[in-house]
DNA sequence: GCCAACGTTGGC
DNA sequence: GCCAACGTTGGC
C-alpha cells in the first residue's frame, strides 16, 4: 500500500464536506491534469492511504486523513456540459479523465498547517514544497505519512 | 492582489 | 515540432 496527497480547497471540498458525504465517501472528481489523472488511473491502490490538503486557503495545511476505497473509474464530470469540469474531448466510450472514490478516516483533531510542516526536518522532501510544484496529487513516502499523524494527533 | 512557476493552446 | 501567449495554481 502506499500514500498520497490530495489537495483540495476547501472552499470547493473540505474534510467536512467528506464527512457529511453518505458514508463518509466520494469520488475525487474534477482532475485535469495528466500527471495526476495518470496517478490516479494507474497507481493509486485500493487501501491506499489518503493526506486530505486543504489549499488556497487560511492557513493551509492537512486536514485529516482518507483511505481509497474504489481504484480509478472514469470522472463523469467531463461527460456533462454543466459541470465546471467539462471536457469535450473526454467520451464515454474513450474517457480521458479519471478519479477515485475516497473514504474519510478521520478528521486531526489538531489542523497541521503547511507554516509547521515545513519546519520539520522529516517533511522537507515532501514534493508540495518543491519549488513551482503545482500537482494536485502527489505520493508521500511511508515515513512522510509516519510523520505527519504523529505532528497532527 | 501579487506573482513565480508551470501546463496548455494554437499559429506557423 | 517550436515557442509565444495565455490561463491556472497556490503560497504569501
Amino acid at each position: 500500500m502506499r500514500y498520497w496527497l490530495f489537495k483540495s480547497e476547501p472552499s470547493t471540498f473540505s474534510i467536512d464536506d467528506l464527512a457529511s458525504c453518505a458514508h463518509q465517501t466520494e469520488p475525487w472528481n474534477g482532475v485535469r491534469n495528466y500527471q495526476a489523472r495518470n496517478m490516479l488511473r494507474d497507481a493509486i491502490k485500493l487501501g491506499d492511504g489518503v493526506l486530505f490538503y486543504h489549499s488556497s486557503c487560511e492557513p493551509p495545511g492537512v486536514a485529516g486523513i482518507a483511505e481509497v476505497v474504489r481504484e480509478a473509474y472514469p470522472d463523469p464530470t467531463a461527460f456533462d456540459p454543466h459541470s465546471p469540469y467539462y471536457d469535450a474531448k473526454s467520451t464515454r466510450q474513450n474517457p480521458r479523465w479519471f478519479m477515485v472514490d475516497v473514504k474519510l478516516v478521520r478528521k486531526f483533531s489538531q489542523f497541521l498547517p503547511l507554516a509547521e510542516m515545513k519546519r520539520h526536518p522529516a517533511l522537507s522532501e515532501m514534493i508540495i514544497f518543491r519549488k513551482g510544484n503545482r500537482l494536485s496529487i502527489t505520493p508521500v513516502t511511508a515515513n512522510e505519512w509516519k510523520t505527519i499523524l504523529k505532528l497532527a494527533k
